[in-house]
DNA sequence: CAGCCGGGGTAATACGTATAACTTGACGCG
DNA sequence: CGCGTCAAGTTATACGTATTACCCCGGCTG
């Protein structure tokens, strides 16, 4: 009643174990006939033969499976690397395994007991750095997502070209007459947001005000800070500059309360370019991430990393998508 | 430069390599002194020794990992059942390995061999069952989401209070005073849906009319049905029934676009509570799902399989969340 | 003092696979 | 005719762990 093994349709098939191997491995250039080879074929697919993958990687020291280290998957974001990650890794015999809860609300064990396998690679996103570097996880062949690329030393690096998508954003508003800026910023400490942020302050020239809120990226946070904000003395500002859609969303909605239309009285602007996007009124005007290519670069690099080459590609381009949530700056009315 | 075994440690230690393996098992009640004991953990965290999960999964037979089948993590209900299940594996020392794309945009490839590893058992959405079947994953303890009690043969089963939700829903519609009902129900053929839209039909009394349209879950979808429902002849329905909260968001953006106001002249309800919910205005009225609490009761479910014990729950109660998406009925205008 | 017991450990083994090393006929060629 | 060669397999082994069965020795008991 249990599984059958190799040696089970070896038997079945009056031919040795090994034979049984070559075959199902495909390694038998000039080692078997080619009638041996159907007869242990049919063999194994009538006993309902499956490998033990186990035993498999035992043997082979390697697992071909990866650790996509990541803050949630909840997050939409992080839904399409694993997406993008799994299938470049089932192209080229690799699974891709989750840990997405280092500092969430899950138990933070020991992700690679947590794996319940023998891993080949890491890769992971920066906003799960720190727990990864407590863990020891740097022992392994690891890639980076969107981490500072002067540091983490020698692993391979995945970065969007955040800066160049913040440029866009500043570039769109400056060109539609604002002055007056408020970044609703991710409380996450992350290079991401960190580079973001630099970029957007750099960018705006003189002339221009800027004012910062750090949030936690979740709706309610941005209508809190919003209200704040917008009641806050010396003038409001006529352009909103988020860190991540949710916020923006969170943004338009709490404007609106306040008796404020967007884009007419406020201007927003989101990032990643979720579905959310769409799916809001007015919709979102935001710089589209993509996710899956993260993942599927991600995964390449990390099969580059394992077969020694050396590894090295561009920031992946990312592109401001401008819809309803911006316009022409109002006119200072009364 | 490899990575040490248990031997190694016993080496280091002076001791021999099944004491390594007694003390790290905890499986010393009197076997091993503590003074050696102590040797060994701190000979072992000094050499950075990970055991080999292959190894030890060949040796014990089990992997104490979980396969889960779910259509595509991009969908945050999924997401979720995900994070629930791997909280309560978790907590029992097992991990989960997600087979995401049965049939999305992926390889449809063995989902044993892309799991990479030996599996314990399966939990399955309905909405992936048939591939489960034509790959034969019934050969492995097996847990079943929403999907038909009546059907599966022996297999556990998590189900959703999926009718009691709709009867929840269409009470609430009809105490409003709604008589014309269009239902935006989803093309995906499942227990699922099939039992929605079954308890619709049976719940509406007389005097009353339903028309039903049949799309795939995207907020476009959505649009399009919306435009040539509100358009037919004979009267249009005054409240939207929607299988999932994007339908409904986009539905509520269709009804805007075509002039109708949401909810003075136009209900609609979804299903699903996502945060897209409350991130679009108006805020949802919709029948929030306990995601999490789906995977963690299939993974509860599969852990009772496992040890061989019978395994029978009700089903999830689900609650409907009145927003601002529903409202009394419009008298009929001119 | 012999026997026995139990604490503290070790040697040996099996899990199922992949592969290197070896074997065995049959055959071609000098 | 003898030897190398080659096709077609087989035998043996190692991967790293958990666990069973065994061993040794000091002390207690009768």
């Amino acid at each position: 009643m249990t599984r059958p093994t190799s040696r089970d349709v070896a038997t079945a098939a009056g031919v040795s174990q090994a034979t049984v191997s070559l075959v199902l491995g495909d390694k038998w250039p000039g080692r078997v006939s080619e009638r041996t080879a159907a007869l242990v074929r049919e063999t194994a697919t009538r006993l309902g033969y499956r490998p033990n993958l186990a035993a498999r990687n035992l043997r082979l020291g390697s697992t071909r499976t990866a650790l996509l280290v990541v803050p949630a998957l909840t997050n939409e974001f992080f839904a399409r690397v694993y997406t993008g990650a799994a299938r470049v890794a089932a192209e080229h015999g690799f699974g891709v395994v989750l840990y997405p809860s280092p500092d969430g609300t899950g138990p933070a064990r020991d992700p690679f007991a947590s794996a319940r396998a023998a891993l080949d690679g890491v890769i992971a996103s920066s906003m799960a750095a720190h727990a990864l570097h407590a863990i020891g996880g740097d022992t392994l062949p690891l890639v980076m997502l969107d981490s500072d690329p002067r540091a983490a030393g020698s692993a391979a690096h995945v970065n969007l070209a955040m800066a160049d998508g913040m440029r866009q954003v500043t570039q769109h508003l400056l060109a539609l007459g604002h002055r007056r800026f408020l970044h609703l910023a991710s409380a996450v400490d992350s290079w991401t947001f960190d580079t973001r942020a630099e970029a957007l302050t750099t960018l705006l020239g003189p002339g221009t005000e800027l004012r910062t809120v750090r949030s936690p990226l979740t709706a309610d946070d941005a209508r809190t800070a919003m209200e704040a904000a917008l009641a806050a003395p010396g003038g409001r500002p006529t352009a909103i500059v988020c860190d991540d859609d949710i916020l923006a969303a969170g943004a338009c909605k709490a404007a609106r309360r306040l008796g404020l239309r967007v884009p007419e009285d406020l201007s927003v602007t989101g990032f990643d370019d979720l579905a959310l996007a769409t799916a809001v009124e007015p919709e979102l005007t935001t710089v589209h991430l993509p996710a899956e290519r993260v993942g599927e670069q991600g995964m390449t690099a990390l099969l580059a990393v394992l077969e020694g080459t050396p590894w090295t590609a561009p920031d992946i381009p990312v592109t401001l998508v401008v819809r309803d949530s911006t316009g022409p700056a109002p006119t200072p009315a009364p």
